[in-house]
DNA sequence: TCTGGGGTCCTAGGACCC
DNA sequence: TCTGGGGTCCTAGGACCC
């Protein structure tokens, strides 16, 4: 049997850690730039407010309710995503925790019995709380993807289920299928759901959980569809994943905090980010191999969608794979020089990384047959003066100084646990 | 002049996730 | 005026090879 432990309402959950009168308040918590609301607390989704909506649009609603409203913060979220992370390892051991995002965690629970099972779903839920803070909601069932669904009818009545669900008769099973729509089922999004219900009036799981393996196959994007019905069933086909596995592409993209249209800014910009991403990249001690830089253009035309439109991008390879910020700033600021067009105004930049290779296995070509690494050891002194001091302490000139291009974040709570000088006081 | 079948590798793009 | 950021996996199709 697996589990999945999902923290409720994360974010919000965090912000109220170090404000416990916002305890049984409306809270939400924004996105960067405050563009959309990204986190709800319990209160704030009985009110209305939408996940996932533009914050400018919530605001009449915000304000009538009194909702108190944060920017993210996400050193507060990284360090208590850690705590809660490193109590679950204590407790059902290393190998049986997967990590599968910053609130979630699958367990590998086939130590267990059937019989222990609802004792030890809530053994971890009250430990977690208790050790730090944090409410989880705990989903069990034979498989990854059925474990998500009882995660998700936990949550649904707490008072009920105490927040915990556990699936571990086929009767529960088929019950809990016939009653979530099938856009609920994870690995169905808004596409297949449409799909789904138009074409095949399949509109629950226990519908598309008897459907044959060689329709998943075809409608339901190949063998990640065929994968999805066998869960469905009961028969594991998402295994438990290795974690420490490096990333195949590292990424840092941001919204400006106005349109820009200077190039000298946006090329500060994609620096910046690029600083970034090397520095990811050298916490997992690897090399890239490949720069990817792109500009979105604002919109002009407001009947085009927001999303994806304007975007332009070009790539550059490098001779041989490198973690040094200033190697892989060169050619980045080069790209924008051939991207961004004179007059033209810009919302977004972002710098891509990838063709990633451990950096022990940098291979050299025949122009370049020796790499020097002196370039990591100042990388190493910089990363660590940067993350003892303070951010960004020491930079390239090439990332400016002025930074007018910075994104809005005017709601940012203070980073209680991991700054000294924004430690929680008590008076 | 015209012509097969089988394979690999790479990239772009689509779908999904939180 | 104002709509996030960071990932994954898979497939189709083109280039190239024998």
């Amino acid at each position: 049997m697996k589990a999945i432990v999902d923290c409720n309402n994360f974010y919000c959950s965090c912000e109220r850690l170090f404000k416990p009168w916002l305890d049984k308040k409306p809270v939400v918590v924004l996105s960067n730039n405050d563009g959309c609301i990204i986190s709800r607390s319990d209160e704030a989704k009985l009110l209305g407010v939408e996940m996932a909506g533009p914050y400018f649009m919530a605001k009449p609603l915000i304000e009538k309710h009194n909702v108190t409203v944060f920017s993210s913060n996400y050193n507060l979220y990284g360090d208590l995503s850690w705590r809660v992370m490193e109590t679950l390892r204590i407790l059902i051991g290393k190998k049986n925790v997967e990590v599968y995002s910053v609130d979630e965690a699958f367990l590998d629970l086939s130590i267990f019995s059937k019989e222990e099972l609802p004792a030890i779903a809530l053994q971890i839920r009250e430990t977690v709380e208790q050790w730090t803070g944090i409410k989880v909601s705990v989903g069990v069932a034979p498989t990854k993807v059925l474990a998500k669904l009882a995660n998700r009818m936990s949550k649904k009545n707490k008072q009920k289920t105490n927040c915990i669900m556990v699936l571990d008769t086929e009767d529960k099973i088929i019950q809990a299928l016939r009653n979530t729509p099938v856009g609920d089922i994870w690995g169905v999004g808004y596409q297949y759901a449409q799909k789904l219900k138009e074409h095949w009036c399949i509109y629950d799981a226990l519908q598309l959980r008897n459907v044959n393996e060689e329709f998943a196959k075809v409608h339901l994007g190949g063998v990640v569809g065929a994968r999805l019905v066998r869960e469905l069933k009961g028969i594991a086909s998402r295994e438990m994943e290795d974690e420490l596995v490096n990333k195949k592409m590292i990424a840092t993209t941001r919204m400006f905090g106005s349109p820009v249209s200077d190039i000298a800014s946006i090329k500060e910009a994609v620096a910046t980010y690029t600083s970034r991403a090397a520095e990811k990249l050298r916490r997992q001690h690897c090399a890239a191999k490949v720069i990817s830089v792109f500009v979105v253009a604002k919109e002009q035309n407001h009947n085009l969608t927001f999303k994806n439109y304007g975007t332009i991008s070009s790539h550059t390879i490098l001779p041989a794979a490198t973690s040094c910020t200033n190697e892989l700033i060169k050619p980045a600021v080069a790209l924008v020089e051939k991207l961004v067009e004179k007059g033209q105004f810009y919302k977004k930049a972002g710098v891509m990384l990838s063709g990633i290779v451990p950096d022990a296995s940098v291979q050299g070509n025949l122009f370049q047959p020796e790499i020097k690494n002196n370039g990591r050891l100042l990388m190493d002194m910089i990363d660590n003066v940067n993350f003892s001091q303070r951010d960004d302490v020491l930079k390239f000139a090439a990332s400016g100084t002025t930074r007018d291009w910075k994104m809005r974040q005017e709601l940012r709570s203070p980073r209680y646990t991991t700054r000294w000088d924004e430690l929680y006081e008590i008076h």
